[in-house]
DNA sequence: GATGAAAAGCCCTTAAC
DNA sequence: GTTAAGGGCTTTTCATC
């Protein structure tokens, strides 16, 4: 496949920074005609590089103000899918992360109250293969768009 | 200001699912007028439970392939807002949590390679308040929309 | 306070080059 | 990569419940 070139990253920069902005407005910014931008974009998507355009949502505002981070041992036994299935089979787990070191994996969190997070991590740690885990809370945190 | 109702919920799905999508599509979904959709998402983004909109893109593919965390040590006398302030200087990190507990900060990072990471967290390493690091490799991650 | 209808203008998409 | 054109979408205004 053809190397991504500056244009592309141009606009990877501009859609990333608002998803919803129209080809028409691009195709201002990187000196382009409409189609052109329309086709690259396609591309990008048709490609992979762009996985998908989304709403950010302020979870903690919407329904799950809090935040935390559970870094889980497993059994030598377990495999590295096994831990992703936690994502899955959890709606409270945003994303897990296999890791090299220490501890096995490190999942990301959001709940409703302490209550609910109690819950979540008895389920984690009654999880095959979870033999420890240790529970970060999260007091504040920055991501999104820049 | 009015809460969420069922209506408000489906347009975030939808558009957490397709960030794209046009109004006229939503509108037809939830049995609306695109006036009233439009409305209501502009209404979302005001209040903020709708952040903004975004490519997701895949940075792995893309220039980035290596990701990991950094958790962090600050003197006493850092704030929560310095310890933020990471994730607008420093472009490698994705995000910053501001933890309660053994570390005061998570850092998620994306990096192109070893010599990258070094370089990252050699700078991490030299910004003011930091007085210590513990840096995990992540093997391989799951998230996104499900 | 929120909705629907209508209209003008802009955008998207396709076709042709 | 460009231009051109049709159809669709967005956005505003205004009347309504």
């Amino acid at each position: 496949m053809t190397p991504l070139d500056d244009v592309d990253r141009k606009l990877l920069a501009l859609l990333e920074a608002d998803g919803r902005r129209t080809f028409a407005d691009l195709a201002g910014e990187v000196a382009l005609s409409q189609p052109a931008v329309k086709r690259r974009v396609d591309r990008l998507v048709a490609v992979g590089v762009i996985i998908g355009f989304t709403a950010v949502v302020d979870r903690a505002r919407l329904d799950r103000p809090l935040e935390a981070f559970c870094e889980l041992r497993f059994q030598g036994t377990t495999s590295p899918e096994d831990m992703e299935a936690l994502r899955r089979d959890l709606p409270e787990v945003e994303a897990v992360y296999v890791l090299a070191g220490d501890f096995d994996a490190l999942c990301h969190l959001r709940v409703r109250d302490m209550a609910h997070l109690r819950e979540v991590v008895a389920r984690l740690r009654a999880t095959t293969g979870v033999v420890g885990t240790k529970t970060l809370m999260v007091m504040s945190s920055v991501r999104g768009p820049r």
